[in-house]
DNA sequence: ATTTAAAGTGACAAGTTTGTCACTTTTGTT
DNA sequence: AACAAAAGTGACAAACTTGTCACTTTAAAT
């Protein structure tokens, strides 16, 4: 009943993220992604409302095979694994935190978009929650330092994946740095 | 001879701030500025040639300002002061890490633009020798791990103004737990 | 009081982005 | 072969941004 697609989602959804990291989300339009897919612009339209809903729908996307991805931790059962395990995603998928701000600025025009954001939150409380049982379990077993607020352990463990890489570090060398700073700190024990 | 001005450059370099930390660079326009500013856009053209200008010299601005500053790190004598005083001052400065990648955004359109970001290239270069020094006196006073790459700790440290801050925790709570963990990391020892 | 020049205004043209709609193309079903 | 319906196109109007320019306002200098 109908015409073969010249636009594949998961294209879209790439050229999305990419446009999304180069220029921003108030830098970001119909007519550049319409361009890089090689579509009429007016295509577009026939999937989604606006750029508001495109992006949201494809942080949900993106949100839930991240999630899916971060549920392997269960196949670890020690702490002390399931700790590495977890820095290991959160430095190897670098680009989610940028999503994550882009993703705070999208105002909520449309019930859709309302939505989609809502739907987001939730996955984030779920990450979140998830990762705080293990920060707690770490405390119980007395290998994290039972004085240091979880959020801020957390957040702090987010952010490292933006700091940036430079040539003349391989990337093994610097999530292996990372690491030993997250864990031990940057100070000698004396 | 000359009129009495409307504009405060002083209220023009705070307003573009905000609208930058508000809009990112994409979304920032000089109608917006202008209505914040309560006055015709067309006046800031007497100013800036275009918003590229006016945000890099801004940028160059507050560059200077905060250069200033962390030169009072050289009122104290000993490492240990100085590197408790470099993780206050980033610690208290956490917009400027948002600032400098919105720079990183900004194209070399006009000649004015492009000696601008040559000055703020200048500036972070300097600053970081500044930082660099810091740590590589940490490393002969055995203070600090000698295997960590610089540009890794610098990195860190730098990024760890972006860990975000929830109400539920005082500010200087939030200070204290995050220098101990760059300091210490956040496990136990053992 | 007159002049001068910087400061600010409002309107215009050019360019971009947005959303919509009538129209064409394509493909599976009857 | 005819049709139904989803997929895609191109053109249009509305909105916004940009840069410019002739013009007005204001305050200090002569």
């Amino acid at each position: 009943m109908a015409r073969e697609r010249k636009i594949s989602l998961n294209e879209l959804f790439a050229q999305t993220k990419q446009l999304l990291l180069e220029h921003g989300y108030e830098g970001f339009t119909f007519g550049l992604l319409a361009e890089r897919l090689g579509v009429a612009r007016s295509a577009i339209y026939k999937y989604f409302e606006n750029k508001e809903e495109l992006i949201t729908t494809y942080m949900v996307n993106e949100m839930e095979e991240v999630f899916i991805k971060l549920e392997h931790i269960h196949v670890y059962p020690t702490f002390d694994e399931q700790f590495r395990f977890l820095l290991d995603f959160i430095l190897y998928h670098n680009d989610l935190h940028e999503m994550i701000s882009i993703g705070k600025r999208i105002p909520e025009n449309h019930p859709k978009v309302q939505e989609n954001k809502q739907r987001l939150a939730q996955f984030h409380k779920r990450m979140y929650e998830e990762l705080e049982h293990l920060i707690k379990r770490g405390k119980q077993e007395g290998k994290i330092k039972p004085h240091l607020p979880n959020q801020v352990i957390l957040g702090y463990i987010f952010q490292s994946v933006s700091v940036p890489h430079f040539p003349g570090i391989s990337l093994a060398e610097w999530v292996e740095s990372i690491r030993e700073i997250i864990m031990y700190g940057v100070m000698n024990r004396n």
